[in-house]
DNA sequence: TCAGCACCTGAGAACGGTCACAGTTCTGTA
DNA sequence: TACAGAACTGTGACCGTTCTCAGGTGCTGA
């Protein structure tokens, strides 16, 4: 006789076996939609499953499949960034949206000081999640290399500078979003075009540079590129040191909103008005955007389809598909700035 | 013989036993910190983890001892709102850290549609992590119901409207808070002082305007006080509310920095200055604050304190110890604005 | 001399799944 | 009629821990 299925515990495979009365095999068969069961028996399970309540654990799941179902969105950037910057918490949210949808739990994991980038590498390394979403855009990331080393599957978003063969990652056309911009810019009729570039050793103020100067061809003019660290701050400081000197500027391209905020506050300060005296262009359109005064306009980075396509991409990875990269398009978004 | 610690595999308790010679009994002693375990044993073991790179399977520990070592993150905000509040985002990360700190996992659930929160309740049910933190202001929220409902321990951040004496909540002294910022806009000489508050069914929205309302007196006058829902363009129309009713106002606190900013634009587009005709202060001193025109004066909340609270409560909660609350105090940070 | 105790140890059974394998029935074909 | 193979099912080993329990020491005190 089938034994009951037990007071106060959780309910566990076996009870739902004993309910269907089949054995705990084919119980695990029927949930896992296995093949060569037949529909009652499918029937039988599924119906206990329904009486019991029962959900797998997947502690026991992890352990018997060596797959922890679950994959880890890692920071590296320092502290203030994070705080300031809406575009984390965009791909965060988003991510764990796709995680969640595809049945994975998307843990936080967040080395900013050195102690706690031990631990992670100690936590990843422990295969204690399938796979890394890494999050950080400087060159030579001391944790990328250990991911590579420890042979990780591991997607990055935006493109690792360094690592550009080896690692899969999910980028925004960098150079060609840039281009479209600088292009839209002259079209408006703008030929003394300044460039608040990211850092160096970021994708972003790297590739958005180089998009920018071949649109401008033999207009360009390194005089009237600075480079910023995409805060506020950096944009207002940058936009001053351009400022000094050349005067003569008709638009400016910052290579993030933050810093085309920051560049607002400078071009106000000197008495310019936007757009009249100077157009102002962003990148990312990260909410804060169109809140600006005048409302910015920008290159829409497709959060959503990054964070979605991060998550595919690392399950694929994981699962041992091929590891490709995929590089996605920017929108521009005409708003009053320029 | 000792078998040797295995090729390819990684290293488990067995192998670590081996390798110290000793049983996997009293390896999983040591690693534990338990009593009654020789000196020589224990030296053995701590030497076999470190030649044999062991790290202990957290599926296994969790299937073994039935609590998952992990806590979850509970976000059930609006979309719109992590996006553009940076608070989300501070707490966040503070979280991370000090689960971090304390060898938990983090992980992030989000739960902003009705299929989310359904996938949400059932994840948390199942007993996938040993509590959660809930980040949710507002009243009567459906997961919250469902957590107290299911004996999950949870921690609130913020005071629970609705179940306040049920669940344990890390909380800052609302309304003392706002007294003591009543209060500085009072000795600074105002006394037409609106306030625009936040929702109504929301601990800020609540309990900050009754402390705004102690401190000012028989000077209170609801004519002054508006309500938005924290973001900044509520804050700007609450503003313009204010304003087209009552022209005479000299000071203005927000119930939050968002909303002060959005003030602090409205204001402008009247003609009016900060703040020599109007005084504005806010409220989270979020970062957003320092970086307003002008600088923002405002009440400090003390983020990572909070969120240190919230993970050590819950740890306490999970355990079976004493359910308390705790309720922070916020500084009044002076600046240029009030 | 030996019971009693404190200290230490190892064997083995859980925990709740998955999976390989063997066994049973059923169908179709030689 | 025999038999191959497909379709289905149950058994039991295994994943890597923890934890209980039954010892084995060596020391103390009667």
């Amino acid at each position: 006789m089938a034994t009951t299925p037990s007071a106060g515990r959780k309910p566990t495979i076996r009870d739902v076996a004993n309910v269907a009365g089949v054995s705990h095999g084919t119980a695990s068969r029927v949930i896992n939609g296995g093949k060569w069961v037949s529909p009652e028996a499918r029937d039988a399970v599924e119906r206990a499953i329904a009486t019991t309540g029962y959900t797998v654990n997947r502690h026991a799941q992890a352990l018997a499949t060596g797959r922890a179902n679950s994959i880890a969105f890692l920071l590296t950037e320092p502290q203030h960034l994070l705080f300031a910057d809406p575009t984390f918490s965009i791909l965060l949210r988003g991510a764990a949206e796709a995680a969640a949808a595809r049945g994975a739990t998307l843990v936080l994991l967040v080395a900013g000081t050195e102690a706690e980038r031990a631990n992670v590498a100690e936590y990843v390394r422990a295969g204690h999640v399938d796979g890394v979403l890494l999050i950080s855009s400087h060159e030579a990331d001391p944790l990328l290399e250990i991911l590579i080393g420890a042979g990780i599957p591991t997607v990055a978003c935006g493109i690792p500078l360094g690592h550009r063969g080896e690692v899969p990652h999910v980028s925004v056309d960098e150079a060609g979003s840039a281009r479209t911009m600088a292009r839209y810019l002259r079209t408006k009729g703008h030929s003394r075009i300044a460039m608040i570039a990211g850092p160096r050793d970021t994708p972003g103020g790297r590739y958005r540079l180089e998009g920018f100067r071949e649109a401008l061809g033999d207009d360009f003019d390194p005089e009237l590129v600075e480079h910023g660290d995409y805060t506020e701050e950096s944009g207002e400081s940058a936009m001053e040191r351009i400022l000094a000197r050349s005067s003569d500027i008709d638009a400016v391209f910052a290579a993030s909103d933050l810093m085309a905020s920051g560049a607002l506050t400078a071009l106000r300060r000197a008495g310019l008005r936007v757009p009249q005296d100077v157009a102002v262009a962003g990148f990312d359109d990260s909410g804060l955007a169109e809140r600006l005064d005048p409302p910015l306009t920008t290159m829409r980075q497709p959060w959503d389809q990054i964070s979605e396509e991060m998550v595919t991409l690392l399950q694929q990875v994981v699962g041992g598909g091929l590891r490709k990269s995929i590089t996605l398009p920017a929108d521009l978004v005409v708003r009053a700035s320029a």
